[in-house]
DNA sequence: TTGACATATGTCTGTATGGGAATATATTCC
DNA sequence: GGAATATATTCCCATACAGACATATGTCAA
C-alpha cells in the first residue's frame, strides 16, 4: 500500500505546512477570499486552490460564494480529534516540566545554604 | 516539489495511523521490545521496524539495547508542538459547545413555560 | 565457531504527491 | 453576447511512500 492520500483524514491533511498556515490564517482573520489567502501566504493561486480542496474534503474549511469571490472559513471541528489525541500525552510533558522545576529549585536551595 | 518525507517532522510522522498506534502503545505500556509491539499491532516485523525508524528520526521514540532485544520507549516532547498547535483552536469548539448548550437550555425553558 | 533468536535493511510496485504552467469554469459588469 | 475578474482543474515531473518478501546485521548461548 502507498502512503495514504492527504485527503484521507485530518492528520494527513495537516501534515503539510502550507495547509496549517491556511488554517492558522482563517482562525486569525475569519472568512477570507482565496486571493487574499494567496497573497498573505505568497502562494500561487492554483497551488492554494489545491490545498483548499484537501482541507475541504477533510471538512476543516468550508466555502461560500460571495459575489465573484469565494469566502473560505474555518470549521475547527476536525481539529478537535487532533487535540484530543495529543492531549493523551500531556502527563509526559507535565512530569518532565515538574522534574526540571524541582531540580532547579533544589539547585537554588543548595546555593542558598552552602 | 513532492510531498515532504514522513521523517520531515512530527506532523508528517503521525499522519500514518500505524505510527500513532505505536505511540499510543508505548504511552500505555512503557518501554516495549519490537516483537511485542509487532504482536500487539498485528504488524509484520519489517513493516514495524520501518515505522520505528521514522519515529526515531523525528525523536518521538528512543531505543535501548536490552540483551538480545531492543526496548523502544516514548519521548513525548515532539508531541508537545502538535498539542500546542491544536490548542490554538480550542476556543472554536468551546464556542460551538456553548452555543449548543445555550440553545438546549433555551428550548428546555420554552417547554417548561408554554 | 555454530546456531538460534531479534531486529534492521534492501528491493519491488502501485499510488500519490506539491508546485509550475496552461487552461477551464464561474460570476459580474458592460 | 463579450470582456474582465476570481477560482478551479489538468498535465507534467521528481520524489517518496507502505507493505510484501527476502536478506543482512547484531546478540547471546553452547
Amino acid at each position: 500500500m502507498a502512503r495514504a492520500p492527504t485527503t484521507a483524514d485530518i492528520f494527513n491533511a495537516i501534515a503539510e505546512p502550507r495547509r496549517r498556515q491556511v488554517i492558522d490564517l482563517l482562525a486569525r482573520e475569519g472568512p477570507t477570499p482565496v486571493a487574499a489567502i494567496a497573497r498573505a501566504l505568497s502562494l500561487p493561486q492554483p497551488a492554494l486552490s489545491k490545498h483548499l480542496r484537501v482541507l475541504r474534503v477533510v471538512g476543516v474549511v468550508a466555502s461560500e460564494q460571495r459575489g465573484q469571490q469565494r469566502l473560505y472559513r474555518l470549521d475547527a471541528a476536525p481539529l478537535h480529534a487532533v487535540h484530543e489525541w495529543a492531549s493523551t500525552f500531556e502527563r509526559f510533558w507535565t512530569h518532565r516540566l515538574e522534574r526540571i522545576r524541582e531540580r532547579a529549585e533544589r539547585i537554588a536551595e543548595e546555593h542558598h545554604t552552602p
